[in-house]
DNA sequence: CGGTTCGTTATGTCTATACAATATCGCGAC
DNA sequence: GTCGCGATATTGTATAGACATAACGAACCG
């Protein structure tokens, strides 16, 4: 990195110390310089070492402990961040001309299998939702969408022949939580067909369910052809901006 | 959130805030009040009021602009956190016991595609292993390893019989970036037949590439029946636990 | 009328200090 | 020896004040 730029104090502090530790210097294990060393080490007050360290802590790079000190983590769980984009932006970037067809609108109360899916205590009313994506002409991905009426009344009013599902709930349902569920499997024949592919093509899954608080707001599964589509994640533990989800 | 207490200050106020946004009474685009307001209101100094909310800016909630005042975001980008564990403390994990077999191992140059796999400028010497990991004696994944003799030079004497290469490398050599890729296919005959599924089967594939500054690590390619596993990622923007990338 | 300057305002960073929480260490009692 | 407990070192959180930086807007001048 060039970072050729704005070295704030802190700023630098963080830089030093995450670069000892990516490049080894500091092993898993290793106890850092008290904030009182480092204080005097750069010239500075301990409030300034101490925000420059308590991301850090946060971002797992270190373990503070009380009385003991400061510590390299050894946990390396790879732990990535991963961006998923709204079909729509991810094709259009790709400078594909991007098309959206609802292929089916219901209606009614959740089986006992969506039920689950909606992490649903009891089966309620919910639009079930069949979409197709397509770029540049070709089906790019299929939706499969559940909305929970109870927690989403306004849904049962929303054609969804022109906007997708996702767009609009975004727009108009915050979220609080979210879980994925990224996999693989093989399709039943009437979804190859309906997205252009041998019934035998192996297909990415994407499953998200969203929560706020405690209302189950939706479910979506999108499937995409395993030529389609790669979900890639870059991680660069770069000591500047710490990506995070939030907090 | 039934957290009960722990409640810092700081903590409170970015609480307060995260909960005021995701609850959508502050949609994307409000000002929040001035640090100036929130500190009176708080009844705390302007620093606590800002190391609680740069934090939040960071993580990309808020936005906030000199002289303009702070804003709520407009979310966009679905990011999530994505825990990619070590195959081995994923299989124990699930009760099962882990077995590993080493299926091959050459030193030699670089294949033009291994070239571009692990991104070399020219042809060099590489390890390539093959090893299967297992579950309660069946196929759990394939592993397909190039390590970068140039950059790694000790893994020539490593024979990797016992141990996996994800986990020696892991213990030796430090990296600081890494991009991942995840996807869907249909595999060869051959790599069916190892992992013990049909032909047609699909599978999830996982790439992973390292690097150490400008200098390439490795590649690997874990596939994994469709059946027998998904990656799962939680994202709760909440005001508590930071997930977060981190090597 | 158009461009420049300068003051105002909000955030960004840092300091010096204070007190609280807590884990570890070492000492003394048994 | 070992157990318990208190002293103490280290981090956690907060404060009030200071100066830096950036951007908007209004006053000023050509």
């Amino acid at each position: 990195m060039s970072d050729a730029k704005a070295a704030t104090l802190n700023t630098r502090i963080r830089a030093d110390i995450s670069e000892r530790i990516l490049s080894g210097a500091w092993p898993p294990g290793h106890r850092i310089p008290f904030e009182h060393e480092l204080m005097v080490q750069y010239g500075c007050s301990r409030m300034t070492v101490n925000k420059a360290l308590a991301p850090l802590a946060e971002s797992g790079l270190l373990v503070r402990r009380k009385r003991a000190g400061t510590f390299v983590s050894r946990p390396r769980i790879h732990s990535v961040v991963l961006d998923i984009p709204d079909i729509a932006a991810e094709v259009s970037g790709r400078g594909e001309t991007y098309g959206y067809d609802l292929l089916s609108r219901k209606v009614r109360q959740a089986t006992r299998r969506e039920v689950e899916e909606l992490d649903l205590s009891a089966p309620g009313p919910i639009v079930v939702l069949r979409c197709l994506h397509r770029a540049g002409g070709r089906p790019f991905a299929l939706e499969e969408r559940l909305i929970n009426l109870e927690s989403v009344p306004e849904a049962q009013a929303v054609d969804f022949a022109r906007t997708a599902p996702g767009s609009w709930l975004l727009g108009h349902v915050p979220w609080t939580e979210a879980e994925h569920r990224i996999s693989a499997a093989n399709v039943e024949r009437a979804t190859a067909q309906v997205l252009g592919i041998e019934a035998t093509a192996a297909c990415l899954v994407l499953q998200r369910r969203t929560w706020r608080g405690t209302d189950k707001i939706t479910h979506v599964r999108l499937i995409f052809p395993g030529d389609a589509y790669d979900l890639v994640a870059r991680f660069a533990p770069s000591p500047g901006a710490p990506p995070r989800p939030t907090a």
